[in-house]
DNA sequence: GTGAAAGCGCTAACAA
DNA sequence: TTGTTAGCGCTTTCAC
């Protein structure tokens, strides 16, 4: 005879084995309050499930109390940005620690316009809120709105990670843009430099500045700091990938400012930067030091090692996933808008 | 009076809706064969279902079924590889495909040791099968075998992703790592190179080399290419982020060999070794050239830009996932076990 | 071609 | 302190 289909342990082979009925199991089980076991019972309910290796169907029991206890991670972008790693793990942190699974709520499609999968999912039951993970620093810009609007529409319960919105009741938690600026200004300051660049980006098109408004929080701060040391600030726009075109003029550019110290608002102009100071002759850090607003997995390895900001992902996840597990759990939520200030990586370049 | 609390839209309402029983719409929404339905009331039911918003709750019909419709995915490592993200990529491409949904299996605790979550996950009835992403360029050894043995002595169903054992009857997508050696090699020995040195790492204790079997694949495939073209190698075993010490030696061995060109095997080793060229004078491409076997993101921005071999994370991920995807639907796996080349990421470093 | 009803595994109100 | 029972929303056999 062939062997039997291993049959799941379900709540009834407890309660028989432990000659209780299935209520006590469940009552033990889940720890309820209100709901007295004698001592015995209660340990000989422990022993036979544990004998058993019974672990509770996890649908059956969500159906029956109405949650999921699972929270949907949607994207405005496909997932390959390399901050999703952090966010990943920041949601995962604080999920596995509340009890609550994850899912990520797929782009359906080639991945423009605004991906509705999680709506599907909620109506299935799968899951009980939505971490919304924005893209303050992106161009698509409306779909933030859009995304939010569906989600008050649909009575989804929500957070806003690394957003840009700012509407009352919702919970964000986002970077302070402002201080990276200034922080990154004030490093270069202390460590001597007096004439500071910052490098900004022009748009895709090459022509028009790219200035979303976490951008121009930055370039305030760094301006602010420099205000404060008595300096005078000094803006480049640069074209996206300028390494891989004609960049004489931007050479120039830069060589005429005579700086000895540079703020990149990402990391990939950094780089771009290193090489283009090594073509001039300069030395970093000896002559000009460098600082990007971003950061990328091997910059120790880059010559000289870039200095960068480690944009907070992690932290903000974390945050805004335990904000919806509070809404889920009907937990008052002491501060709705939290900003988290990106870490400071400090390298070669501005040693 | 506050608003009603917005219920759940059930088969009931539908049914009811529609004038007809549940199981009627059931057998519409699910399109079950073997049982006619009229035309009229097909459409009925599906105008009525669309009108409400229905959606039949996923758990509900798992608990039903019997099936959760959902994969877990287990990493042997805390998801902190830039390798992840293809990765997931890969899994959900898949499973959207096939109507599956994807749950990560948290790591437990602080990530040493194997970490059993998706065992819960499993007879929770959360996930019918595993996908189970290995290692196999990295030290744990040891671990992808107990996970197997766990899966087996559980029966669940499972694949893997990116492994090093061997086992019958078990679905693998891997990496073709003697091909990845062999085609970079080509490559260099295409570019003129004739005197091709490979730089291979030492272990953390900087002594013993670091030499899994997919190293020495890798090895070998270089070899192999070498003797092809009548050429002899030359092998390097460098300590992990020797540029954080004292390499003067390194450098003394590099120049020894006059080298034209260098595979490394991690794209960390390649972006030091431009460094270290680059400061004996050796320009890249013109007098080296280079290639590194993994691949890094925005490693166009390095100067010069260092071409390397993407590997395919993405391609693996798919085809374990189709093979698990395949086992639970009882269809037959045509090819257990599938290799997956890297792909050429040319840049200026090798031109 | 359609409906009634049992039951998946679990929870919670109510009885005992 | 414990057991009985009626569902949660859905599927599926069987009867009509």
């Amino acid at each position: 005879m062939a062997t039997q289909k291993k049959a799941r342990v379900t709540i009834k082979d407890v309660a028989q084995l432990a000659g209780v009925s299935p209520s006590t199991v469940s009552f033990v089980i889940n720890n309820v309050k209100h709901q007295s076991i004698s001592p015995e019972t209660r340990k000989r309910i422990l022993q036979c499930a544990d004998q058993l290796g019974y672990r509770p169907h996890y649908y059956a029991s969500s159906i029956r109390n109405g949650k999921s206890h699972t929270i949907g991670v949607v994207t405005t972008y496909r997932v390959n940005s390399m901050y999703f790693l952090d966010l990943i793990n920041g949601v995962m942190a604080e999920t596995d620690q509340e009890g609550y699974g994850v899912v990520i709520c797929p782009h359906a499609g080639k991945g423009e316009g605004l991906s509705t999968s999680f709506l599907d999912y909620f109506r299935e039951g799968r899951i009980d809120g939505v971490v919304f993970i924005s893209s303050a620093h992106s161009e698509e810009k409306s779909h933030e709105c859009d995304y939010i609007s569906l989600f008050r529409k649909h009575e989804i319960p929500f957070s806003v990670i690394y957003g840009y919105t700012d509407f009352p009741g919702v919970c964000y938690a986002n970077t302070n843009f402002y201080e990276d600026g200034r922080r990154a200004a004030r490093l270069l300051i202390s460590r001597g430099c007096q004439r500071i660049g910052y490098v900004a980006a022009l748009d895709k098109d090459n022509r028009t500045p790219y200035m979303p408004k976490t951008e121009q929080d930055r370039i305030d701060g760094y301006i602010a700091a420099l205000r404060e040391a008595g300096l005078s600030h000094h803006l480049f726009m640069f074209p996206r990938d300028f390494h891989a075109g004609d960049y004489t003029a931007l050479t120039c550019e830069v060589k005429n400012l005579h700086a000895d110290g540079f703020i990149t608002c990402w990391a990939t102009f950094g780089l771009q930067m290193l090489t283009l100071l090594r073509e001039v002759g300069q030395r970093v850090p000896e002559d000009t030091r460098m600082i990007s607003l971003d950061s990328l997995p091997y910059l120790s390895h880059t010559a000289p090692a870039l200095s960068a900001m480690r944009m907070p992902f992690y932290e903000m996840a974390r945050c805004g996933t335990r904000m919806l597990v509070d809404q889920l759990n009907q937990r008052p939520i002491d501060q709705p808008r939290m900003l988290f200030d990106a870490t400071m990586e400090e390298r070669t370049s501005t040693l």
